[in-house]
DNA sequence: ACCTGAACACCGTTCAAGT
DNA sequence: ACCTGAACACCGTTCAAGT
C-alpha cells in the first residue's frame, strides 16, 4: 500500500475490477464501441489480455458492468424533487437521457431485468413517486412498465441514432435532407409525412422525449382523476 | 428462365440482392445473429463469400435490409381498419411488437431515420390516423413521435430481452426468480418493488406493450378534447 | 492468487484473377 | 458484369507457464 511502483512498469497493486470498468468506460467514450478490445484495455491497463478475464467473465459482462456504471452516476446526478411526483419523473427521465446521449453505447447494453444495481435504483425511483401520485395499486404496474419501458426504449433509439450518423455532417443538415426526401414522397401514400417533413429541421430530441413523458403521465392522472 | 440448373452446382441465373437478404433472414431466425457470416451466407448460397459484396456493400448494410424486409412483411399483415383510428394504431403497433419479437434480431437493426421503404410506411400510417383522431396540427408531432418511438423502441427492448435470456429456462422460472429476488430487497430502500413483485409471475408482456400504448392515446386525447 | 502472452479458431473485407 | 477464394488484418477466448 506504502510501496511506490518503483522496479519495473508493473503494478504494485493487484488489477481491480472497478479500474477495469472505468477504463472501458473511457476508452468506450473517446474512441467508441469498435475501438474497446480486450487487447486496447490490456494495454492501457499495462497488463496482459488475459490478465482481465480473471476479474470479469467476457466481453459482455464487461460492457454490461460499463454501462450500469453510467447508469449509477447519471442516476447519482439526480436533483432533489422540487417539482412534485411528475417533476420528480421528469428529472429521473432526463438524467437517463442525457447519460445515454453523452455514452451512446450505453443503451444497447443494459439489460431490463439485471441484478445491475443502478437499474434496479431507476425502476424503484419512477415506482415511488407513481405511489405519491396516487396511482391505484391496480394500475400502477402498467403505469410504472409503460414509464419505464418509454425511457429506456426511447432513450436507446435516440442514443443509436446519433451513434449511427456520428461524424456524418451535422444534425441540423441531416434534417434538412430528411425533411426534403420526405417532401418529395407520392402524395398519395404519404400526406401525413410531407406535412410532418416541415417540422423536422430545429426540432429538440430532448423537448420530444420529454413531450412523450408528459402524454403518459396526462394518461396515467386522467385515470387518476376517474 | 426454363433451363434447370443442370451441368455443375454453379447457379445459372445471377444472384441477386433480394435472395442475399431472404437467405439472410432465415439464417438470423433459425441460427441467430452470431451465426449470420460471410462464410456461412456464402456456403448457402454456393458461391464466394466476396460474391456477396457486389450485391451488398457490406454487413451492416446486410442485416438493415433485412430488417427493412421483416418490417414490410409484418406491415403487410396488419389487418384493415375496423376500430377507429385508436384500433388501427394497436393493430399496427400489435404487428411490431410480434414482428420483433418473432425475429429478435431486428430491433437492434433497424434505424429511426431511414430510407427503408417499410420504416416510412409504418411511419405514416401512425401518423394517418391521428389525423383521423382529430389530434390539432400543432399537436401531431410530439404525439406522433411518442408513438412512434414507443412502439419502436418498447418493442426492441421487449426483444432483446428475450434473446438475451434465450435457452435460459422458460419465462415463468425466470420471472419467478426475480420476484423472489425483488421480494428480498431492503425494504427502507426499495418498497415500490417489494410490492410490484407480486404482478411479475403471469404478466402477459405484450399486453403491457398495448397498456401503455393505451395511456399515450389517453393523453393525446385528453388534450384533444379540451 | 493473480498475471503473462502465445496460440487457437475464428471474423469482415479486399482484390487479383477468372468467366 | 459478375464471381472466386486466397490473403490480410484483425477479433474474443483459452491456457500452460510463470510469480
Amino acid at each position: 500500500m506504502t510501496d511506490k511502483p518503483s522496479r519495473t512498469e508493473r503494478r504494485s497493486e493487484a488489477l481491480t475490477k472497478e479500474q477495469i470498468v472505468e477504463a472501458a468506460v473511457d476508452i468506450l467514450d473517446t474512441q467508441g464501441e469498435a475501438a474497446l478490445t480486450f487487447r486496447t484495455l490490456a494495454a492501457r491497463l499495462a497488463t496482459g489480455s488475459g490478465a482481465i478475464y480473471w476479474h470479469v467473465s467476457n466481453k459482455d459482462h464487461l460492457l454490461a458492468a460499463a454501462a450500469d456504471h453510467v447508469m449509477a452516476r447519471a442516476l447519482a446526478g439526480v436533483t432533489g424533487d422540487d417539482g412534485g411526483p411528475q417533476g420528480a419523473i421528469r428529472a429521473i427521465a432526463l438524467a437517463v437521457f442525457d447519460a445515454f446521449d453523452a455514452h451512446s453505447w450505453v443503451g444497447a447494453r443494459l439489460s431490463l431485468a439485471p441484478d445491475q444495481s443502478a437499474m434496479l435504483r431507476f425502476f424503484e425511483a419512477i415506482g415511488s413517486q407513481l405511489q405519491r401520485l396516487g396511482v391505484a395499486a391496480a394500475a400502477r404496474f402498467d403505469a410504472w412498465s409503460a414509464l419505464v419501458n418509454y425511457i429506456l426504449g426511447v432513450a436507446a433509439q435516440n442514443a443509436d441514432n446519433a451513434r449511427r450518423h456520428h461524424g456524418e455532417a451535422d444534425r441540423e443538415t441531416l434534417l434538412a435532407a430528411m425533411a426534403a426526401r420526405w417532401q418529395q414522397l407520392d402524395p398519395e401514400g404519404y400526406p401525413f409525412l410531407r406535412e410532418v417533413a416541415a417540422h423536422l429541421p430545429g426540432h429538440d430530441d430532448r423537448e420530444q422525449f420529454l413531450a412523450g413523458i408528459d402524454l403518459i403521465l396526462a394518461g396515467i392522472t386522467a385515470a387518476v382523476r376517474e
